[in-house]
DNA sequence: CTACCGATTGACT
DNA sequence: GTCAATCGGTAGA
């Protein structure tokens, strides 16, 4: 089932291991208007210790108070009058979480054009607060539990998440600190991440960019 | 209360 | 490529 919600323990593990393994997923959304769906091609971590940039860096506030809070849930923020959507990771107490940057819209796609008011599908969830918009996702979401499967989840996706894919890896957008950090993540490739150009991986030649082999995860693998 | 800033976007040169 | 709209969050008086 495509449809069936990520776990608890999904989430619980390491920030930067959950931002990598989101790619791929699918977001899905059930509101009063209709149901929508789309791909996560790109994502960034931001961390619960020595991260500048990370809005739990300076300690708990009434914006920030879900990152504290247990994993699983959706972290939902403003920024210049817009929305953004992240999935709080790692044990309670480790305030981090994972920026949905963008996603290829699957299901529901008209219903997406609608909340847009706009028309080219590349437009539509390509970046972090259009994806809000095109999936009605705002203030009143912040703290849902994405393991529950209904309103707001996160989905296992198709057995193959990534069907030759490769994964690259960036300093994260728009962040003024922390530039030193290589934790965005997205789809080689993929037109619909958001940013500069992205260009589609050479075949056999290593490019600066591409994800190097990862060291041994800290905790054991998830298979979902 | 005021002042400043930003994990953005879209319009424009 | 540049730039500013726009407003919630935060810190500080």
């Amino acid at each position: 089932m495509s449809a069936q919600p990520l776990s608890r323990r999904f989430y619980a593990r390491d920030v930067a291991v959950v931002a990598r393994d989101l790619l791929g997923r699918l977001l899905w959304r059930e509101s009063a208007d209709g149901v929508t769906s789309g791909r996560i091609v790109e994502v960034e971590a931001y961390l619960p210790e020595g991260d500048t940039a990370c809005h739990a860096f300076r300690g708990p506030t009434r914006r920030n108070a879900t990152m504290f809070g247990p994993p699983g849930r959706a972290y939902v923020y403003a920024i210049h009058s817009r929305w953004c959507l992240n999935a709080v990771t790692e044990p309670e107490g480790s305030a981090c979480a994972v920026l949905i940057r963008a996603v290829e819209p699957a299901a529901g796609v008209e219903l997406m054009r609608a909340r847009r008011r706009r028309e080219a599908l590349l437009e539509l969830a390509r970046g972090p607060a259009r994806l809000c918009e095109a999936f009605a996702i705002d203030r009143a979401l912040d703290g849902w539990d994405l393991t529950r499967g209904e309103q707001l989840w996160i989905a296992r996706g198709p057995r193959s998440r990534l069907a030759g894919e490769q994964v690259a890896v960036s300093p994260r957008i728009g962040v003024t600190s922390a530039h030193d950090l290589l934790l965005r993540y997205y789809l080689a490739g993929n037109r619909f991440v958001s940013g500069r150009r992205n260009p589609k991986p050479e075949s056999s030649k290593r490019r600066a960019g591409e994800l190097q082999p990862q060291p041994a995860t800290r905790r054991g693998k998830v298979n979902e």
